[in-house]
DNA sequence: ACCTGAACACCGTTCAAGT
DNA sequence: ACCTGAACACCGTTCAAGT
């Protein structure tokens, strides 16, 4: 009944990158530590390097761990901007899960298994839409680089802090936007409030995603420049 | 005539900046470490606290100083949405000069005087249009964003690594997209050379600007959805 | 097969002390 | 005002050794 272990689980490659993007979510990727995951398992540090490679190679685990679970044929037969709209908005819900990690996905995508079948997906979409490969390719890239982005800078979301934290950094951001002399930045005064809040996130990722689908639709037929 | 100082400048925080950019142009942000900084300027790492409160105040000055020469008043009297792109490439012209840093600059836009002349430009730009305050924040938020994630990813520029490390990247991961079953993947494998090169930069950027604008553009005038 | 001990070359930072 | 020495609590990693 009695475990060897301080701490729960048992110790495996699978158990280790799990813990690790726990704790990056927790504390943020700072926090992970080849060390620190050793604690975390009542193991000495060592022991972890029978398991993963070092810790280059632990980040790229986490990284394509971010694509499990990735949805985006939920619109199979839509028209291609609404797949693309799909792939966009199912990537960054992947990612979403794991706030602090999210930086690691974008050199991951074609060695995770589920980053593969997304792009794969993705580049048949714009192809058959009429887009050169050229113009797929950035496209594409752009898609996971916008979920990236959208994920990366989601207002209030500061992974690694605690939500009092938060709001005490909110706090004293805005207290910095009031210092501000309003005769000369009377707009950022104004939009203060827009800047720091975001009540609602639904709307936040939709309009992300809305401006880059449309951006890339207007790369297609270039109606007005 | 002689220098007390092995290495040539005098300390300074001026010279810690900047030296501390150029660092991380040349072996990658990693690098920079107040002790490596310490070498660089012949003197013990404890000297550099003087100078900078710690390490954290040194990589905010680095995100400040990425704003300075920022140009985006190329357009003033043309129509919004030009001036929306001049802003947009005036960004990301001036973060390409440190590709290594570009990710200290978010946080920072509003405390460096450039970025916050910016984006106060910016603001009244849009709300001009016709934005909302609230798409207005969002769609400037998202100018900064497209630019630094140009910047982050265009393609073959990796900070921190020499030409040679940059094609050798390269081509291995070309092998490793040929390892990929042609039957499963063929979009992948026919879109390999656009994915890894990008032999016109100039078009990468305008490409990234111009999908951003018109995505802009479609959220004040939503023409078809 | 899986884990430990000891060791090495690194970090950031503090604090009292020197000039 | 500006810098150093010594010290502390951290890193990642290797390698021989234990079970």
């Amino acid at each position: 009944m009695k475990s060897k272990r301080a701490a729960g689980d048992a110790l495996s490659r699978d158990a280790v990158i799990e813990r690790a993007m726990q704790l990056a979510d927790a504390e943020g990727l700072d926090a992970v530590t080849i060390r620190r995951l050793g604690q975390e398992f009542g193991v000495t540090p060592m022991a972890l390097y029978w398991h993963v490679k070092n810790k280059d190679e632990l980040l790229d685990a986490m990284g394509d761990r971010l694509f499990a679970g990735l949805r985006y044929d939920t619109a199979r037969d839509a028209p291609w901007d609404e797949q693309l709209r799909a792939v966009t908005h199912g990537l960054a819900e992947a990612l979403r899960r794991h706030p602090a990690c999210v930086d690691l996905a974008f050199r991951r995508v074609f060695y995770a298994p589920e980053g593969r079948a997304a792009a794969e997906h993705a580049f048949g979409v714009l192809r058959q839409a009429g887009f050169s490969s050229r113009q797929t390719a950035d496209i594409a890239t752009h898609a996971l680089q916008t979920a990236i982005m959208l994920v990366r800078s989601e207002p209030g979301a500061e992974p690694g802090f605690t939500p009092e934290q938060v709001l005490e950094r909110r706090t004293q951001k805005r207290a910095y936007l009031e210092t501000l002399p309003a005769a000369d930045y009377p707009y950022i005064r104004e939009l203060a409030d827009d800047l720091l809040d975001c009540d609602d996130t639904a709307a936040y990722y939709a309009f992300g995603i809305d401006v880059f689908v449309a951006g890339a639709r207007s790369m297609l037929s270039p109606a007005a420049v």
